[in-house]
DNA sequence: TAATAAAGTTTACGCGAGTAAAGAATAGGA
DNA sequence: TCCTATTCTTTACTCGCGTAAACTTTATTA
């Protein structure tokens, strides 16, 4: 009997003794009403734990609570790691984060957005598929609500982009492959469906020749996001054919790693920096599993916690100024050398 | 010019030339119209994309078109699987799928809910933390809205629980390992989070009796959600006192496995079936890596799909028959044994 | 203590749709 | 062609809360 039931603002102001203009503007900001007033309603609030009804709520305002985040595929630990710091941030913010995966499918992407529009966001953090993206229907998106674009860049979309600065980390690795032991070959996906890939070909290329040497670019095919299955079967078919152009490999991203390395256990070679290894295998983005690889990845780390704080930071000074950006801003964060077993 | 602004159902049934209580039927069924009328509003519906606005939508419905579904971690690729099977399930049945991971924490799971409670979902699809699940939030969720209980099987919790046989596929791998090589023992965390995991080792233990057997098992501390983690430590300390009570390791969960053959690997044991190794590993869940470990993992897949159909399926019936089921019914789906190289 | 700014109360309207009721229009069958 | 069962249209009310305006009460300051 301790909770009565209380079914609106209206009944719920009766009880806590408080005009319901006056509730209604504690909900929006607690601050806003003073101390006395405000421990009175959260008085009553203790002992009836009412909540606004949600749908209400948002139908009015002209700026809802909401904020979407938006990533390309989920079943990815790393986006999901990514989208866990992200939503943990939205909230202590006071937000609401609304999560959706794409999926890989471009369709979906559109759909997600579609529903986002229905929901009004204050803001969006968008993770787009990348190439296949449509384009059109993210630019107009975009000029609709305050977005932040992260993890795969797409010129013009969203205020601010928030990434990971691919052509240091790629020749952070670099150095230290060429230091410490046969230069590498690059391996990755002919046609990689996110643009953080040909960002770290190109540096690849480039560093190499300011180095003084020879690039070469391991291309196998495959399309979609099963990655790891790509990785394998190409790693598979090169290991196969023994004219590798590198005893030392770096994989575009660790996902292509991780069946690379599956691929060359199941073909007989040690990986690793010892003696009696016959290759070396790097990665790229300090994928979740990549401590528990055999032999552990030598990889490069995303400053996961930096691109999810100024992302949620951005998108809420964004939707603060109301304004948009004059003009597009990059911000990106360095990568970490992760020293493991692989090379 | 071709998509005048539409800005309410008011002025799209001006549009579409169908007064505005017929199209609010429409978009609740589009059934439920003659077909004539069907045909212009969705001829006006092509000429300018206007959307019912989700918050009016779903203020004064009783029953929103929205099904929650609830994952306790949505960084294991294996719940990021299955919740994007249900997705795709929920919209292909014309429902709006809002998603939540507690990201291991019961306080988390708790306020999800209550997220959940504020848009009145239709319908819930829910894979509970288990054992650090606050217990009375859940049941007093479940007795307001329609609640099936997945994966991980709390009694009292839902309608229906639709899950894994545990049981069985447990029965079926030993009797597998055991045709095959030594009789495994049983590797898992000694305070699982999980309430599967209980069902595994008892499953493990009548099992091993029944063949005339003696059971195994190997606990390993650790707390969490960091699985990999605990199986790599956990099996680095057991490997060091070389006092296995058996050469063949049947792990809780893929999970731990892996973390269970990266310690291996590391301690130098060659893992697998041939007359060269030292170990043999066995995981449970099919997890989305097992194909890429090293060696590839013997597991024991779940019926992902058909748990995905039939939870998916119930719920929509649970909302359509509006009642509560009498009695609490379990549906348990077989596990398939997939024979890799590890066991 | 009086003046004034700040915060609360009352009253009233709006949002965008769901939905009920009564009457008009339409379709299908005899 | 007429009759009846459907389906639409009109009209009107509801939901729960945001928000504006005018007024009253409470704090702050001089």
């Amino acid at each position: 009997m301790d909770s009565p039931k209380i079914r609106n603002m209206e009944e719920f102001a009766a009880f806590s003794g408080i005009s319901r203009p006056t509730v209604s503007k504690y909900f929006n900001d607690p601050k806003s009403v003073r101390r006395t007033t405000r421990e009175k309603i959260e008085k009553a609030l203790e002992e009836c734990d009412y909540r606004p009804n949600f749908f209400a709520v948002n139908q009015n305002r002209k700026l809802t609570k909401n904020i979407g985040i938006v990533v390309p595929y989920l079943a990815d630990p790393f986006f999901a790691e990514i989208a866990r710091r992200i939503e943990t941030l939205v909230i202590g913010s006071g937000y609401t984060p609304i999560l959706l995966s794409s999926h890989g499918d471009p369709a979906l992407e559109a759909e997600n957005l579609n529903s986002l529009r229905a929901i009004k966001p204050a803001g969006v953090l968008l993770a787009p598929l990348g190439r296949i993206s449509d384009r059109d229907i993210l630019e107009a998106f975009c000029a609709d609500f305050p977005t932040v674009n992260f993890d795969a860049n797409i010129d013009g979309i969203g205020e601010v982009f928030v990434g990971h600065n691919n052509a240091q980390a790629t020749e952070v690795m670099i150095q230290y492959l060429v230091r410490s032991g046969e230069p590498p070959a690059f391996f990755e996906m002919r046609t990689p469906p996110n643009p953080n890939a040909n960002k770290r070909r190109l540096a690849y290329i480039e560093t190499m020749e300011r180095l003084g040497l020879s690039p070469h670019i391991i291309q196998v095919k495959g399309e979609g996001w099963d990655f790891e299955d790509i990785g394998f079967r190409g790693g598979k078919n090169v290991l196969s054919k023994s004219d590798l152009p590198s005893k030392t490999i770096f994989c575009s991203n660790d996902r292509l790693a991780i069946g690379f390395l599956a691929a060359a256990y199941e073909a007989g070679h040690r990986v690793g920096i010892g003696d009696d290894c016959s290759l070396r295998v790097a990665g790229h983005d300090n994928h979740p599993f990549s401590r528990f690889t055999c032999p552990t990845l030598t990889t490069i780390s995303h400053d996961y916690s930096a691109i999810a704080t100024r992302g949620v930071e951005t998108v809420l000074s964004l939707i603060d100024s109301g304004a948009h950006a004059e003009s597009r801003q990059m911000v990106l964060f360095d990568g970490e050398l992760i020293m493991r077993a692989s090379a």
